[in-house]
RNA sequence: GGAGAGGUAGCGUAGUGGCCUAACGCGCUCGCCUGGAACGCGAGUAGGGGUAACACCCUCGUGGGUUCGAAUCCCACCCUCUCCGCCA
């Protein structure tokens, strides 16, 4: 979420930020949101006043009744000339007069008559009150609902281009084989081997379900163990997480609005299911203030994730590149402002640490304004080299969100020179997803033979096993 | 799922219609005291909105309602604890 007052003070500038998202949808809501601002500052102004001085009568009300030093006719005198002004909606009159800083003329009604006169006046002021507050919920509602779907401005040192097609690549790392046979996908690999089941998933859950199976299903835990001991030698706390949260985590992590098309959602129990760990681990601290001192915060879990794929319905259909539900293991920093920058590379760091360990050949993409996404400010992907598919595979995007995440969940941190509590900056990568890391073992160390070599790093993980033989 | 008890500022607690502009204790910060500390004494110590800055407004689990006025009374919901039932 983007600071409100930001928007109020540099409008053209935060324009200009969104024109390099190419995200002319979001463009045409910064006039309507600083009209709405406005609408609402306007309506507050008006409702505060009557509320002081409403709070103010209220107070002279006892008083004026139980007084005993006071006349009958004293009484009478204050509560009819006090509704008089009421009725005039003059409250500094009716405020100068209760609180007796002015004289009341004298009145021909009985105290009786003029007090209930002065109730009728106060009951319309608290009627008059609530309209406004009605207003007021109203124009925020609409207000809160346009700043919802502005999406996070970019970092100055992230290229400007229009699209995916200018992210720019960097290097690869490690070898990319070359193979002395036409290397198989993974589609006619899993089932070669019989450890992945397109058939008989898709007969349980429909389409884009699918089951691993034996080393299929060893190979995937294996990794998630690596993963997670991986993140945690660098000093990442593992979390186990509920896997369906509450909606309004999902508006915390920046997922809804814009993003209620691919989540799954029970509508018995109100909850949804995560299409990240970074949903959860977002609201991990929300509404909570931390001290400087605790910054920052690592975190690592291994999550299934849940997505419905529905605009992306057609795409990557084969194999189980694009799936509904597949197992991912993210890590996650709160951190400062100042330090943030310095985290995001860190963080990309231990995800090419991973694929490093595998020997899997990779590259870093650094993601340009147009393909940004809505929640980040700086965003680098991590590929790795798929030889069967015969592409770069997303295994790993890292974002820093800086403070767009935090306000959304309301997570703040008290500086150790006793200012005022601030925003924290939240960072995610993932590390790393699977099933594609499954995908590019078996493309990049099948064999001749039909065998697939199992990397050494994960020997461990599968009994010291090293090879996932070819036949049954 | 049933019964009961609760939810008040970092923590613990008081507060049953206006003196609540939320008290008190602990913790924390600063000051005095001291050679330096402890003790003692004094002051400060939630968040949000709003303003050029004040003023001011909102928040006592959440949302409604009653009332001139609600932490306080009424209704609904959420959560926590104790007991019971069911259960991997």
């Amino acid at each position: 979420m983007l600071d409100i007052n930001l928007i109020r003070e540099k409008p053209d500038w935060v324009k200009d930020q969104i024109r390099k998202l190419n995200d002319a949808p979001a463009l045409a809501r910064v006039d309507n949101i600083l009209e709405l601002d406005r609408q609402r500052r306007t309506l507050l102004t008006e409702v505060e006043a009557i509320q002081a001085a409403r709070n103010r009568l209220n107070k002279q009300v006892g008083r004026l009744r139980g007084d005993k030093s006071l006349s009958a006719e004293a009484r009478a005198a204050t509560a009819a000339a006090a509704s008089d002004a009421l009725e005039r909606a003059d409250y500094a009159a009716a405020v100068a007069l209760m609180e007796g800083e002015q004289a009341a003329p004298p009145t021909s009604l009985s105290p009786e008559v003029a007090l209930e006169s002065l109730m009728t006046a106060l009951k319309g002021m608290g009627d008059r009150v609530n309209a406004l507050n009605e207003q007021v919920k109203e124009v925020e509602g609409r207000l809160d609902e346009q700043v919802l779907w502005l999406p996070n401005l970019p970092h100055d040192s992230v290229p400007v281009a229009e699209s995916e097609a200018s992210n720019i690549a960097w290097p690869p790392e490690g070898e990319i084989r070359t193979f002395d046979f036409e290397p198989k996908a993974h589609w006619d690999l899993g089932p070669a081997l019989d450890i992945i089941d397109f058939e008989r998933g898709v007969k349980m859950a429909g389409s884009r379900a699918y089951v691993l199976k034996s080393w299929g299903a060893r190979l995937q835990r294996a990794l998630i163990s690596l993963f997670l001991d991986s993140a945690r030698a660098k000093g990442f706390t593992e979390l186990y997480l509920p896997y369906f949260v509450a909606e309004p985590m999902m508006y915390g992590a920046g997922q809804f609005p814009k993003f209620r098309d691919v989540v799954y959602f029970d509508p018995d129990a109100e909850v949804y299911m995560l299409p990240t760990a970074e949903v959860a681990i977002t609201n991990l601290h929300r509404d909570e203030i931390l001290d400087e001192a605790q910054l920052p915060l690592f975190y690592v879990a291994h999550t299934p994730c849940f997505r419905r794929e529905k605009m992306s319905a057609g795409r990557d259909v084969r194999g189980i590149k694009r799936v509904h539900q597949f197992e991912k293991v993210e890590m996650y920093k709160f951190t400062t402002p100042e330090t943030s920058y310095a985290e995001l590379e860190s963080l990309v760091e231990a995800a090419s640490d991973i694929c490093r360990a595998l020997k899997l050949p990779f590259r870093r993409l650094e993601i340009v304004t147009g393909d940004l996404g809505f929640s980040a400010s700086k965003k680098y992907d991590i590929e790795v080299w798929s030889p069967g598919c015969n592409e770069w595979l997303e295994v790993s995007s890292c974002s820093n969100t800086e403070t767009f995440q935090a306000r959304r969940s309301n997570i703040k941190y008290r500086p150790t020179e006793g200012k005022k509590a601030q925003f924290v900056h939240t960072l995610n990568g993932s590390g790393l997803a699977t099933p594609r890391v499954v995908i590019a073992i078996l493309e990049n160390y099948q064999q001749a033979d039909g065998s697939v070599v199992i990397p050494e790093v994960l020997r461990p993980y599968m009994g010291g096993a090293d090879r996932i033989p070819a036949s049954v």
